[in-house]
DNA sequence: CATGCATCCTGTAGCGACTACAGGAGCAAG
DNA sequence: CTTGCTCCTGTAGTCGCTACAGGATGCATG
């Protein structure tokens, strides 16, 4: 038996562009297993580690939130990996963004508008302020 | 002299479309003045506290943090209203918006090529969960 | 005038997803 | 043996609220 490759957690951060910290916090809320220790009581991870953690950043890297991870690794862990229950994970996430985009599109015309208003010129009064004053219920 | 226009914090809180605890929140933080209090110890508003509330939630709506907030009352307190300092808050944010509107739209595409590889059909082992495992340093 | 209910008060703790210390221990190289 | 790096635990801070608990006040009705 070849010994299995080992990484200590600063390797692990470097791999997974992760800081130490989040490492550590992932394994407090129970999201990253917890690693076997060295005799100095560091944490040894193998390679199912990396991948667990490659997996994870790059689900939140795709905006999941943690929950929806925890969903994800479920379905993942699970034989067979069925496409269905994957699909009922996405599928919300990626409407929300398609919303979040709206949302974000719609704010950006409104600042524009705003700093179009503070271009047009020297008046003395800031329209934008004035803008920013005046309520709007929808 | 007429009486000046008072609201109880729960007016407020209707006219502008904010919770309660809100309110006192902003007030805490010193976002909003302190209001004078009644015998009874309640907070009595005056016009400026509701025209500053609105000024604040109509702010938030278009994503400027508290602090950025902060900046901009400062800048509406004080005369004359230049709208350069104000454009010079506005713009950063306008192109931080931008920003996040380019990266939602990755997000979307990769999201919707995740989501279409779960669509492909009933394979045994889910693509989507097959990507998500692979690691991609940028 | 008493009752009941709505509104208000303070203070504290929780959310998500980290991040930033403090204060110490382990370990490898020179 | 010392220097300097990595690592350890534990706690508290970030942002912008939100949600209580446990009480006080105010107003309308009977």
């Amino acid at each position: 038996m070849l010994p299995a490759t080992t990484y200590p957690i600063g390797a692990l951060a470097r791999l997974t562009d992760t800081v130490i910290e989040t490492i550590r916090y992932y394994e407090r809320i129970g999201l990253l297993p917890s690693p076997p220790r060295s005799s100095g009581n560091r944490r040894i991870y193998l390679e199912a580690h990396l991948q667990r953690l490659t997996f994870i950043r790059r689900c939140r890297a795709l905006g999941f939130s943690l929950q929806q991870i925890r969903d994800l690794a479920t379905l993942a862990d699970r034989n067979p990996r069925a496409c269905a229950p994957v699909a009922r994970v996405v599928a919300p996430h990626l409407s929300a963004v398609r919303t979040k985009i709206a949302d974000l599109r719609a704010l950006e015309r409104e600042l524009e508008s705003l700093y179009a208003c503070c271009e047009r010129g020297d008046r003395p009064e800031c329209g934008a302020i004035a803008t920013l004053f005046s309520a709007r219920k929808p």
